[in-house]
DNA sequence: ATTATCTATAGATCTATAGATAATGC
DNA sequence: ATTATCTATAGATCTATAGATAATGC
């Protein structure tokens, strides 16, 4: 907040084309003209070009800004625990949830499948992270962590695209079951990956989320 | 192939536009001309309408027959086997390994990700129908097939990108870990887990497949 | 005689920019 | 005075079809 006035106004324009495309991405509507982008974001054709060259640099940037998001939602909602299987599971727990609260940006990481897996940024890393710290206190018993996170990244998508699939279905529900046998895929005994994917969460639902 | 030969022809003109169609969704190229399209068929532009109406028509059976292919593939590859649960490790580590085996093919359904999963052709209805033959047959003891399907079809396609941008990887060693990571996920004991994803396949390197 | 294919192109659509206008800085 | 935005449009690109050609059927 240290710019000016000039500078927070091209800030504005840029944010307003990125939640524009990440509107058209959600909806599939990837060849969308950029005359359709520019216009939905309430913005002339021409600044289009003051922020970006091309359309794939701007959708580009739209999944930057969602995986950045969704990173930044998970981290401000999960706590500090000592078990480092408990951290695993709310993380999974807290992203599941994240499909219904946040559908935009859910949609455009279905969309880009598996950039998500392999960016820098956004949710791979963290799961990473946490998956490897379990593996050193000996709480997972994986034989390789990549796998584990292969598996754990494809099931975070493929339950999103399940809950978007069926509104009806219970998304809590369907997350927690993931999480438990996601749990004893990695090597936690059964009654307990139970027991902790069973555990109250930080409340998603008071969260001002987005 | 009771067909006279116009027919043969036709057939022909369409198969090579949905192998070409294969090749641009495979190399991320979904806003290719349809010009640009005919010509690697090596086929008249005119000729495109006299098959589909629009692009995205061509693009969608360019999928149908991807999916298609694999399952046959699939099919071909899979013998009659007694453990339910085997029969579940051997499909899942076959597809593993067609990732490499049929590349174009492979991308095909990871571009289009999660169609896979709710398609009614290719994989998903082969891994639903063999997770709920375990499950009845007590080898399983997942609460929910349809979830325990979701993290099966999130891994295939995980793996699948993994594979393609890892390509050093072993693919066998990779599909057959995660087969057993798997197994344990869906109630199978560890040690059984890790012996059934270990034993010998009917051929692929021999099959000639494609 | 019929059907599928091919080539060539009119018309529609989209991109990228030029030049005018509005907002802010100093 | 500078910078970002806007409107309007030239030129590039793409789609969809008309009309000509080639292949097959009978």
């Amino acid at each position: 907040m240290t710019e000016n006035r000039l500078e927070r106004r091209k800030a504005r324009t840029r944010a307003a084309l990125v939640r524009a495309a990440q509107e058209f991405i959600a909806d599939g509507k990837l060849n969308a003209p950029i005359l359709e982008i520019t216009q939905s974001a309430d913005v002339g054709m021409g600044s289009f070009y003051n922020h970006f060259q091309t359309k794939e640099e701007l959708f580009h940037a739209a999944l930057e800004d969602a995986l950045d998001t969704f990173g930044q939602v998970l981290d401000s909602l999960t706590g500090d625990l000592d078990d480092t299987a408990h951290v695993f599971a709310q993380s999974f727990r807290l992203t599941g949830r994240l499909h219904r609260r946040l559908p935009e940006l859910s949609k455009v990481l279905l969309h880009n499948g598996f950039e998500l897996t392999r960016s820098g940024k956004g949710l791979a890393p963290r799961a990473r992270r946490d998956i490897e710290s379990a593996l050193a206190a000996g709480r997972f018993t994986v034989a390789d962590p990549e796998l584990a996170l292969t598996i754990v990244a494809g099931s975070v998508l493929a339950l999103g695209q399940l809950l978007h699939a069926q509104p009806d279905r219970d998304d809590a529900a369907a997350t927690d079951q993931i999480a438990e046998d996601l749990l004893r895929m990695l090597g936690v005994p059964a009654d307990e990956a139970r027991d902790i994917s069973r555990r109250a969460l930080p409340s998603v639902a008071g969260s001002d989320v987005a």
